[in-house]
RNA sequence: GCACCCUUAGCUCAGCUGGAUAGAGCGCUGCCCUCCGAAGGCAGAGGCCACAGGUUCGAAUCCUGUAGGGUGCACCA
């Protein structure tokens, strides 16, 4: 149920019916034609601009389109005024008996907020894709939250879902992480080792040095790199990713598949992706002009195989070989878009960190000459996280020893708040971070704000058990709504109405914290409720001695706690049933 | 030099495919617990939506330009 696409429907029909009377012209697109709530609740409750939207092509005037349509609109027993306002607005209210109904099927209707928008359509996010080389620092949480909740909206509203996480594991980057796991292994044999420039220092490698002589013994000491590079390797990046996963697992972030970046070597999978693209015209030998600007010290011409991206909205074409033949990183980047489209996906999202900007077109440009611009692929960079300590900023730095940790987030304040917070920004802005105010237990602090409303709800439901009331679902479901009539418990069954409608603008824009934002707004119109309670005991929940009464107020709230589990969910956070 | 993102209240930020008098939290002022959890609520003050043009019935929103901030820019991933 959406009572906005249902009205909408209703405006729609009307419309209609203005062409059989001859008000309108027919054959008129009704697509700009939208139903939405009005900025201001004085309006009304619902708005339509269809009159201004119309006048024009039907060479009307927007107020006359208006006064009919609003004339045929009060036909419909569920909307009891129809107002036109300002330049052609027609601004509606709707009778109680529609907002109880919405209480009704929040309570009722498992699946109420869902919505099949995406058609079950196949779908490919992929996020984290950090390199296995080391824990997961606070960059790739705020990647792996919002990739994990949006892959959770889009299973929400409608589409088949895949999360996936790409294996960097082909690069030289994993050579520096073997080399540098031998040196912990050295050390683990008892020998004094130093870490040169270009290796990884870092502790977390020192058990995975005792691992690997556990596992070989003392077979690689003494031995050269070609002896032990390619065992240690995978051994490596292996416990890396172990430890990836765990860091994931504390997130609550569970990845559907990794996708293993050497797996594509020897396949001839790169070839047959750059082939393809050969096929259509898209690869050349070419020398690509220096940058601008800054140029690089060694900068000197080279010949390269190239790919035609500006063909596809980028703006200089990019090597897929380097002059020496071999492969850049570019290229099984392109094969395993090349493998995701091969695959079937209808639709790619790709979450990268902000300093992959500079990837964007070129990536897009790919995959829409690989996919014949059928696959849209769509891009969400995710900005830097600041980092404060009681209000002070301050910068990671490996050596510094201020390198933070995804475990060190999630140790500190817990996978919940870590969660929330990361997802009250958008995607795009940059996000503060400050350990203290993220743990504060107050209105300041949306988490607790949001699970305070839950809680409550539920403590209500259980000092109504204590009482003897009927509580569960289907006795609520039953309930008498129509004793909900104060417009102060209208506006929260407004609030819900908007939650389906919600989901598909938060859907459709890719944007999950906006889900976020609107169980902010439905715990602010919950707890404002509650406080009416104070000064209007008709507004309490529990009616001693008025079962019926309880049990419709009941029911409202409920309706609330629903739409908030389900909005949690969505984000990955456990509503709470009660606050500690 | 080029590309992408950002600029809205003192601070941190929302603002839907363009819609009516631009919203919230913090901070500031003042109120509300013999009453379902005050971890909450109500009210007040506070804005030239960076700037300049354009598009139209109508612009914080779309387009162009300018200024300021962030990120990235052959043979690294």
């Amino acid at each position: 149920m959406n009572l906005f696409a249902d009205i909408r429907a209703v405006v729609l029909t009307c419309l209609d019916g203005l062409v059989t009377d001859g008000v309108l012209p027919a054959d008129l697109s009704y697509d700009n034609v939208s139903v939405e709530p009005p900025r201001d609740a004085s309006h009304g409750d619902m708005a339509t601009n269809a009159a201004m939207v119309l006048a024009k092509p039907a060479k009307s005037n927007p107020r006359v389109i208006a006064d009919a349509l609003a004339a045929k609109l009060l036909e419909d027993p569920r909307i009891t005024e129809a107002e036109v306002a300002g330049p052609g607005f027609l601004n509606m209210r709707l009778g109680a008996a529609v907002w109880q109904g919405v209480v009704k099927a929040a309570v009722t209707d498992k699946t109420y907020g869902q919505s099949d928008l995406g058609q079950g359509q196949k779908m490919l996010v992929e996020y984290v894709s950090a390199n296995p080389t080391g824990p997961l620092h606070v960059g790739h949480t705020r990647g792996a939250v919002f990739g994990d909740a949006l892959a959770s909206l889009l299973d929400y509203a409608g589409y088949d879902v895949t999360r996936e996480y790409y294996i960097n594991d082909g690069g030289a980057q994993v050579d520096v992480l073997a080399r540098s796991v031998y040196l912990r292994y050295q050390e683990a044999h008892g020998l004094e080792v130093a870490f040169p420039e270009g290796t990884y220092p870092g502790d977390y490698l020192v058990a995975v040095g005792e691992a690997l002589k556990a596992k070989v013994g003392s077979e690689y000491l003494e031995q050269s790199e070609d002896v032990w590079l390619q065992d240690v390797r995978e051994f490596s990046t292996e416990a890396m990713m172990d430890l990836i996963r765990a860091d994931l697992a504390s997130l609550g972030v569970k990845m559907d598949s990794f996708y293993s970046e050497k797996s594509l070597y020897g396949t001839g999978l790169i070839e047959k992706a750059i082939a393809e693209l050969d096929e259509k015209g898209l690869i050349y030998r070419g020398v690509l002009e220096p940058p601008k600007g800054k140029m690089p010290e060694d900068w000197e011409p080279r010949e390269q195989m190239l790919f035609k991206s500006t063909e596809h909205g980028d703006d200089v074409d990019r090597p897929v070989q380097k002059s020496d033949g071999s492969w850049t990183y570019f290229a099984p980047d392109i094969a395993y878009h090349y493998d995701k489209v091969k695959r079937g996906y209808d639709q790619l999202i790709d979450v990268f960190g902000a300093d992959h900007g500079g990837y964007v077109k070129r990536m897009k440009a790919a995959v829409s000459a690989l996919s014949d611009t059928k696959v849209p692929l769509d891009v969400k960079l995710t900005q830097l996280v600041k980092l404060y300590k009681n209000g002070e900023p301050f910068k990671m730095s490996k050596r510094a020893g201020t390198f933070v940790t995804l475990r060190d987030v999630v140790d500190q304040v817990g996978s919940d708040v870590t969660r929330f917070h990361m997802l009250t920004r958008k995607n795009d802005a940059p996000l503060d971070f400050d350990f203290a105010k993220v743990t504060e237990q107050s209105k300041d602090n949306p988490v607790f704000y949001v699970q305070y409303a839950h809680a409550r709800v539920n403590s209500v439901l259980r000092k109504a058990g204590e009482a003897g009331i009927a509580v569960d679902d289907a006795t609520l479901a039953a309930a008498d709504l129509t004793k909900l009539s104060h417009d102060a418990e209208l506006t929260v069954a407004r609030k819900l109405a908007e939650w389906p409608r919600l989901v598909e603008i938060a859907t459709k824009g890719h944007e999950p914290h906006k889900i976020a934002f609107y169980l902010y707004d439905l715990a602010s119109d919950f707890h404002g409720l509650w406080n009416r309670g104070n000064d209007d005991e008709s507004l309490r929940f529990l009616q001693t001695g008025d079962i019926a009464t309880t049990q419709s107020k009941i029911a409202l709230i409920r309706a609330v706690s629903v739409v908030i589990s389900h909005g949690l969910g969505i984000l990955g956070v456990k509503p709470v049933e009660e606050m500690r």
